[in-house]
DNA sequence: GGCACCCGCACAATCGATGTTGCAATATAA
DNA sequence: TTATATTGCAACATCGATTGTGCGGGTGCC
């Protein structure tokens, strides 16, 4: 009844006097397909579980070059997107019988590198790459073993890509930032604090590109132009980002009309920077930021946040995974979370 | 040069016209131990990265019953302790040379075992357990099994854990919402908004209930008494606790005087509930959480926070695998985190 | 009665590594 | 010169599963 050692199927086959191929087959339910008596199958199947048997998937994924495994490779957990894309890749894979597995690489190229060749000496049997910093790269060695793989959010050229479709994202959320601004002030016209600026990400990266795209488009429809020093495309470094919002409050001489914050992480160093500003020089104050966090809907600002589908991005990742061959883009629309007006909102 | 195939140390046996022992001693490093002449090893050791050779961790696992995984098990993702204590584990895991294996269950003991089972089938090396539902079933598994585990947050009592000192914390936590209570208003005497509460948890859990010991210890302490109803260990469901809140405000006809939350998940229904009520009814409201969430410093309210030391308990973990055979249970201090007097505070 | 055929299963090769054993060839000792 | 050690490596068994092949016995058919 107890499972006190490791059982393998040669125990059961020569508990049940059969052999170690029998067992096999009436294990793994081939045993139709290997014309053995239900009688038997039934007979060892039992067995196996009054031995507290359980399968081991080396010796499993030795022979049949597969293990059950699939990789998703990430910058971080502690981020709210990449920890919802973690929790969905979770259910999807456990709902198709295989077995996540989630490593962080912080934002290293090498450590991808690294981390992908890790996983092939596994053989898993997918990998999924989110957030990459270098797609190409990867899917070169990929594609080298036959590995099948898709990417996330940040898409590649040569290998299937589900993003968001961030230039969209990016446009609605400027345009609900720029709804929010408050009335024109003449005093602040060529100050640079009438502006809104995007803080945050790498130009270099596509999903910045589209990101800093759609917010250059929505900036012309509204006002006809939108200068280079709007855009301050800085990284996700927490550190970089606050000395990047502290050297432009400096340089504009205050708070700018509004923000757009690409990035939980810069979002973050954003709050924490105006956590330590007075309350008047944030009256009017227009934010946004590109990926959701609930605490954002809690804040004392109202906060305008452009939500991944994770859920979705994950699903169709499987997907393309499933049509082989393809290095199809997908693209999924975002989710606009407007802030809503709130009670607390003002208090004046 | 590029590694178009998958290479096996019988290939590189063929092309360097060595046996395939040999192969294996030089590229694992047992070539000195096993007298290959230096020469041959490194002929063989560059042999085999021209031809861009990576092991079958398979085919090793299988021979050595050995597999280089770890395996944590946490209730979710997308909860900042818990991602916190996934990025320690990577690296913890990769300093050591170990794949990180990382599972969110949902805190359903039956996920909880059958994940279980699935990771050994794997021949994980050792498991992390983390915030467990059933730490003692676990724990029979995989001694039945063998299997080196640690039980992190949750501890069991038969087998080695690494706690929070949920007790001292949740003292201390109280004693800062103690500390920032508003002054006593007569008018509330008797109504029950002028005593604390705490909102959140499983009392049956050994970390909750340590928690509330700690927390009833301080109003004891500080007020003579503490009555039961002061306790709400509603679970960890955002819907329960929800409603729970909801049920207290109407219970006493407003807000408490302060409010212990119990849990990230239920500190961010807290905040829901407080972002929809009238600005006047939250002065002088004193509110602690145990777990750390950055944003708890960014909100309007001044927040109190228990930040347990996820490094710490991963690395003590890490420490007790080490020595076999112990049951020991390892406290760690949490840090407290109290809220900051901040110019936005108030502005009344 | 002889042949073909199907049923139910066992045998054995195989996946890719590890590690023990043993065998030549050379070096050292007697 | 013969006996003994040592060096350097190849052969082979092994880990636990999967899977192609083949064999003995029973059935059906002519």
């Amino acid at each position: 009844m107890k499972p006190t050692q490791k059982h393998t199927i040669y125990d059961i086959a020569t508990r049940s006097g059969a052999s170690a191929s029998t067992v096999s087959a009436a294990l793994n339910g081939t045993w139709k397909a290997r014309r053995i008596k239900e009688a038997t199958a039934l007979r060892i199947i039992a067995l196996a579980r009054e031995m507290g048997y359980s399968v081991n998937l080396q010796a499993r994924g030795l022979r049949t070059a597969r293990s059950g495994l699939v990789g998703l490779i990430l910058p971080e957990h502690n981020n709210r997107f990449f920890s919802d894309l973690s929790q969905s890749f979770t259910l999807e894979a456990r709902a198709r019988g295989q077995c996540p597995v989630i490593i962080a690489t912080a934002r290293n190229p090498e450590e991808e590198l690294s981390t992908v060749r890790d996983l092939m000496a596994y053989s898993i049997d997918a990998l999924f790459v989110a957030g990459a910093a270098d797609p190409q790269h990867i899917s070169k060695i990929c594609r080298a073993a036959q590995l099948p793989h898709v990417f996330i959010d940040q898409p590649c050229p040569d290998a299937p890509s589900v993003i968001t479709d961030n230039e969209t994202g990016a446009r609605q959320l400027t345009e609900a930032i720029i709804d929010t601004l408050a009335p024109h002030s003449p005093a602040l016209e060529g100050t640079g604090r009438e502006k809104i600026y995007l803080l945050g990400g790498d130009a270099r990266l596509h999903a910045s590109s589209r990101r800093i795209a759609g917010f250059r488009a929505a900036m012309i429809a509204h006002f006809g132009r939108c200068d280079d020093d709007q855009v301050i495309a800085c990284g996700y470094e927490p550190q970089t980002a606050q000395a990047e919002i502290r050297a432009l409050h400096a340089r504009l001489g205050g708070m700018p009309a509004g923000l757009f914050a690409n990035s939980l992480n810069v979002f973050e160093e954003v709050l924490r920077f105006l956590s330590r500003r007075p309350e008047p020089e944030l009256r009017g104050f227009s934010l946004g930021c590109f990926d959701y966090e609930p605490y954002g809907e809690l804040l004392r600002l109202p906060v305008h946040m452009v939500r991944q589908r994770h859920r979705e991005l994950v699903r169709r990742a499987w997907e393309l995974l499933e049509e082989p061959g393809s290095t199809e883009l997908v693209t999924v629309p975002p989710e606009l979370c407007l802030a809503r007006p709130r009670v607390l909102r003002y208090e004046g």
